[in-house]
DNA sequence: CTCCGTATCT
DNA sequence: CAGATACGGA
């Protein structure tokens, strides 16, 4: 301890002592590579020890040991065992106060955090700029000799001297204010209230020139003086826009109201009003896709092409072919699927590092980043072409230094190492989220009619790794399998290899859509796709619809106009399950991929419905005949009569198919929810040879970054940079901390 | 009073 | 545009 000692006392020597603890190895490795080249950031300080650990266990057992050496303690929340906090209370216990920051991409964990004690709470994915202020924090507390005898109440509104870098954000900061509260009711006096503003109601009962009230309120009365501070705006990611699609379709589209839809989707920051205000706007889409039909397709795809690739400067320009359409709804869902990946990483955190520095947005896009043209939109595939990133198939190539660590990267590394053809598939889209994209509402058909517009489905594949060796590519796909076979690794209870096996052995990824939609006009379009057949036709003969036709006609080899087919039909398909996945599949079941294995699950969806779990695709259960739900009736929310329901249903599964993945993914949800998330258990499902859960990262959040100036996307990062390069961190700390 | 849908604001 | 709010109504 003499050491510990000198070392600790001295003050002319700035050493800092970091411990981070994260049961994401790659994230761990990352924040711990840049904490310690912050020192090159910081003049003032000499030197910055990070001691990483894996998790709660090992970071008291650590501190037992060098409790007097560690100046800061900076803690993932989800960790398996002990979250961040739990850990920072056993630290306190046993050690007394230490400065703990505790770190999630679950901002809604901030208030608690806070609370329990955090010194502060930093949003993840982790920026530049907190790193700096980390350690810039570490540095406060050991010049002020405040390392381990800090003193209590850590709430925020202690503790000025901390560096205000790091204080909440305002908008976290609002939260933790408006949280779950009651929402402001201005309006106290009600009905007599509307009185006073009655000027502004119009006597025929009329809204529409209805004003409201000056929100000001300045001249109301003092109680304007409570007047709240605005909700931060929430983001409907990827994720929650599965949720709440899968709602929709679970509860049904004319009985979807806010509430019901809100309790199906269980996540808990959400409010009524969050949702009330997402399902406006969703009618108003559907509504304006009902209305101008196909023309619409025509303003999307313009619309789109300009959206799209706001960054496309981090895109290879081969990969400016793809200008997909849209993104949207379903689409963009691809890009973040965040919550596919480890759960308790907090996802998004740790990503896929490749080799390149090409961005590879996986998991976790930020919000800016995002391809949604519309969130509103349902799903195109367009978005799905920005994806294939040559960062990402390189990724799928290399043998990741990674080993069967819980990290998120697995998926992908083991897709490697066995050759898998799923996993390479998903890639092509968004790596692990395609993988699992299908879970939820994400199209297979659609992911892979856009990767490759010109080129037959199979060739997808090829235009996805076209930046590779071919050979490698297709290696990594199953030999006879197309793109598509992917598809064929839906079935439920084949691990991952034998996806493909389960497929059809002569049956074309293609097929597997066909099986699905076999009833479909439409889909037969894709089943009758020959591996030959340019994708624009498969689209052509997809399009039911004038306005499609439009577009393929326009760009024959375009793939704005098969995107946007897909997207329209997508789109159609949307309120009906049409979008449901092909769950099976990819929602599969490689065991490494931490994707609870569907045979194996006896779900539950919200409602307490049971379902059994297709195992294979021709078993899938397809009923075209069934009748749009009489919702006309009692639909309170209905699309125009010209709506094209039909298509609605093209790849509906609803009886059983829909419900089925409906439920199945609300109740691995659930599952990780309530068991993975919270105490990271092994959710009840089938996971295999990974300790971490899948998913889950019910984070909603962490894909919210809007700065992204100061936005690092991890999936920049390679382990081996960070280790060995400083101007990598030098360019990283440039580019993002400026 | 709660919740919904729509208008309107930010 | 995407979300939050206001507010009449049920």
């Amino acid at each position: 301890m003499a050491f510990a000692q000198s070392f600790y006392n001295q003050s002319s020597v700035l050493r800092i002592n970091v411990m981070v603890v994260d049961d994401d190895p790659v994230f761990l490795q990352i924040m711990s590579r840049m904490l310690e080249k912050s020192k090159y950031r910081d003049p003032s300080i000499m030197e910055i020890t990070v001691i990483a650990v894996k998790d709660s266990t090992e970071a008291l057992s650590t501190l037992k040991i060098q409790r007097n050496n560690i100046d800061l303690i900076v803690t993932d929340y989800y960790m398996p065992g002990m979250n961040g906090l739990q850990l920072k209370t056993q630290i306190t216990q046993e050690f007394g106060n230490f400065p703990v920051i505790v770190m999630s991409s679950d901002t809604n964990k901030e208030e608690e955090s806070l609370t329990c004690g955090a010194m502060c709470f930093i949003p993840k994915p982790i920026k530049a700029t907190d790193l700096t202020k980390i350690y810039q924090l570490a540095l406060t507390y050991k010049r002020n000799g405040k390392s381990i005898s800090r003193t209590e109440q850590n709430h925020k509104d202690t503790d000025v001297s901390i560096p205000q870098q790091i204080q909440l954000l305002p908008e976290q900061a609002n939260v933790l204010k408006t949280k779950k509260k009651k929402k402001f009711s201005p309006r106290s006096d009600s009905i007599t209230a509307s009185s006073s503003n009655g000027s502004c109601v119009s006597t025929d009962g009329s809204r529409k020139n209805r004003k409201r009230k000056s929100n000001g309120g300045s001249g109301d009365n003092v109680a304007s003086l409570s007047q709240p501070s605005k909700k931060s705006k929430i983001t409907w990611s990827d994720y929650l826009q599965d949720l709440f699609l899968q709602a929709i379709r679970h509860i049904g589209l004319d009985k979807a109201v806010p509430k019901k839809i809100l309790e199906f989707m269980n996540v808990d920051y959400l409010t009524r009003e969050n949702v009330a205000s997402h399902l406006q706007k969703y009618r108003q889409f559907l509504r304006k896709v009902a209305e101008q039909g196909m023309c619409y397709s025509s303003m999307i795809s313009g619309r789109s092409t300009d959206s799209i690739y706001p960054y496309a400067h981090f895109r290879e320009p081969y990969y400016n072919n793809y200008t997909p359409s849209i993104t949207s709804w379903y689409d963009t869902s691809l890009n973040n699927r965040s919550f596919y990946s480890k759960t308790g990483h907090g996802l998004g955190q740790s990503r896929l590092l490749s080799n390149t520095r090409e961005p590879v947005r996986f998991n976790q896009m930020p919000y800016s980043y995002m391809n949604r043209s519309s969130t509103y939109e349902p799903h195109r595939i367009g978005s799905n072409l920005a994806m294939p990133i040559k960062s990402n198939l390189n990724i799928s190539v290399q043998p990741s230094q990674n080993e069967g660590r819980g990290s998120f990267l697995e998926p992908i590394v083991m897709a490697n190492k066995t050759g898998q053809t799923s996993q390479v598939l998903g890639f092509g889209q968004h790596g692990l989220s395609a993988i699992n994209g299908n879970t939820f509402n994400n199209n297979t058909m659609s992911s892979y009619g856009s990767l490759s517009p010109n080129q037959p489905g199979m060739s997808s594949h090829g235009s996805l790794t076209s930046i590779q060796p071919r050979t490698s590519s297709h290696g990594s796909l199953t030999p006879n399998q197309p793109g598509l076979s992917s598809h064929g690794s839906l079935t439920p209870n084949q691990p991952g290899s034998s996806s493909h096996g389960s497929l059809a052995p002569n049956q074309h990824g293609m097929r597997s859509h066909g099986s699905l939609t076999s009833n479909q006009p439409e889909i037969s379009s894709y089943g009758g796709l020959t591996s030959n057949q340019p994708g624009l036709n498969t689209y052509g003969s997809v399009t039911p619809n004038p306005g499609l036709n439009n577009y393929g006609s326009s760009t024959p080899n375009q793939t704005g106009g098969s995107s946007l087919l897909y997207g329209m039909q997508l789109l159609l398909n949307n309120e009906n399950t049409a979008n449901n996945p092909q769950p099976h599949a990819n929602a599969t079941t490689h065991q490494n991929l931490e994707i609870p294995q569907l045979e194996n699950l006896n779900l539950s969806d919200a409602l307490g419905n049971t379902n059994e779990l297709p195992c294979d695709l021709s078993n899938f259960p397809v009923n075209h005949n069934k009748p749009q739900e009489e919702a006309d009736s009692t639909t309170k929310f209905e699309l125009p009569a010209n709506f094209p329901t039909e298509l609605n249903q093209i790849f509906s599964l609803e009886e059983n198919g829909d419900g089925t993945f409906v439920n199945i993914n609300q109740t691995c949800i659930y599952d990780f929810v309530v068991k993975g998330h919270s105490s990271r258990e092994t959710p009840n499902i089938s996971a295999p040879t990974e300790t971490n859960s899948p998913i889950l990262n019910m984070n909603p959040n962490h894909d919210q970054e809007q700065d992204v100036p100061d936005f690092i996307d991890w999936s920049l990062l390679d382990p081996q940079d960070l280790a060995d390069e400083y101007d990598f961190m030098d360019s990283l700390f440039n580019n993002d901390m400026n």
